[in-house]
DNA sequence: TTAGATTGTGTCTGTGTAACGCAATGATGA
DNA sequence: TCATCATTGCGTTACACAGACACAATCTAA
């Protein structure tokens, strides 16, 4: 796993064409969400030399719309296309990165950054989280750092954490639990075809609490959003579940007034 | 009003120095909110040569947390100190300032700015939203901008607004709107020394819509943040209504739960 | 003194939430 | 084969709260 690949086309345009492609100062950091055994799960890459694991992110060229940024630079380190992304903060700590981890990095390669560099000043990073199936998943080695891996959100906290990404992790976490009611996570967290077991697990791990099976599913039924499918689960060791998907107009117009509820 | 003041020495040293020390690309806008007749109300700055209305906003320095930017960049262009602020969202499109408004501000002072100087540049602005208490309001003439008016938030629809100001401001509104069980909107937009129909009217200007004075009453009570005070509020035409204070730290506790409620 | 508008307080009703019961299902093991 | 047992599907009851409205008390202006 930890080879020593030639400088990928993308690092060395950074490094040569940097300054000149990309703005100063400003950088973006992606939180990516899955869901995976009644886990909620964050994609972490781990930047090889220092052993701490990091958000996968990038930078914004100088006439590219920040969102437009987000998702080019999610697609570009993780192969993932057609993503539910969303702003969520900005971290604007004078020391909120440590320089030295991008020369390290390079170094890897046998490259070394020009003292000039925009790499080596300061930068305010703007948060993004993503949404993704779990299930449907399969990620291209990033450029960058070669290794990567799910980590659970209890988990994340024990591990060393690059930068002050374990503090972006946290304010992703907490985002995402009190704009719960106006995102679409079932959507994009759970697969196509679902249990409602399997939602309810969704909603508890990131409420990160119990919640009674039976007003659960009588809550969501009656939003709305959901086709009954004449399919159930098969294979479990108890009675099958039945299957179903959203509905995604319906679901796409009760998140804007929001799903209401005392959750 | 409209005098030619010398360049005042926070634009002399941005002029000179502001490569030196600030953050290339990135401003920091500031929509404040204050509450008056029944009102909601924006302060906004003339930027007297284009006859367009702006925000008040500002730049980083280069060491400097960009939430302390905000309160810095705050108090000196309006004077404000001790302001509840809250960032609420980022605007990075690539053309969504206008140079032009730069080189105008300048040249009211008889001076032009070096076509290096990062205030050409693109910028990506953080946006962030101000609370305060109108009736205890009363600011410095901003060294930029000598005129500054508040605005009805219906009004500021059909005003001249510079840059992508408008849809800034909008943005706060929304924010505004969807965060209310979470903000302390009443603490910090209402004098302290308060009446249950205005606070009512403030919910009801921010939410658009008219509530019921009974349902109100009976749910602010219930949340348990108000002291009832044994004063009323003499001179009005009518039966004079009781004073209220926030228990403030019933209200702080109140809040990080939500004020719980269909709005 | 009265009229008129506004405020303080109380009541009723429908809806949704919380809490819990019970039968049906499906794999497992005796 | 059949009893066991966790899980799922569907239902019921009690209670809290929101929404709608009634009525008395208060204050100023005419």
């Amino acid at each position: 796993m930890s080879k020593t690949p030639a400088l990928p086309a993308s690092l060395k345009q950074f490094l040569v064409k940097g300054n000149e492609l990309f703005l100063p100062g400003i950088s973006i950091d992606c939180v990516i969400f899955g869901f995976h055994e009644n886990t909620l799960k964050l994609l972490l890459l781990d930047s090889a030399k220092s052993n701490k694991w990091t958000l996968p992110g990038g930078f914004v060229l100088k006439s590219e719309d920040i969102n437009d940024a987000a998702y080019r630079v999610l697609l570009e380190r993780t192969g993932l296309n057609d993503i539910y992304l969303k702003q969520f903060d900005v971290f604007g700590q004078p020391n909120r990165t440590d320089a030295s981890v991008h020369k390290t990095t390079f170094e890897q390669y046998g490259s070394k950054i020009p003292k000039d560099h925009c790499m080596i000043q300061r930068f305010v990073s703007v948060g993004y989280f993503a949404l993704i199936d779990y299930t449907n998943f399969s990620i291209q080695n990033d450029p960058i750092n070669s290794v990567y891996d799910w980590k659970g959100i209890e988990q994340v906290k024990h591990l060393p954490i690059e930068h002050d990404h374990g503090a972006i992790i946290q304010k992703a976490l907490e985002s995402l639990r009190t704009q719960l009611a106006y995102l679409p996570i079932g959507k994009n967290l759970l697969p196509k075809k679902f249990t409602m077991p399997e939602l309810q697990k969704l909603y508890e791990t990131i409420l990160n609490k119990p919640l009674d099976r039976r007003n659960f599913q009588r809550k969501m039924l009656g939003f709305g959003i959901l086709n009954k499918l004449n399919e159930a689960r098969k294979g479990g060791a108890h009675k099958s579940p039945f299957l179903y998907t959203f509905n995604d107009k319906k679901y796409q117009k009760a998140l804007k007034e929001g799903l209401y509820g005392s959750w």
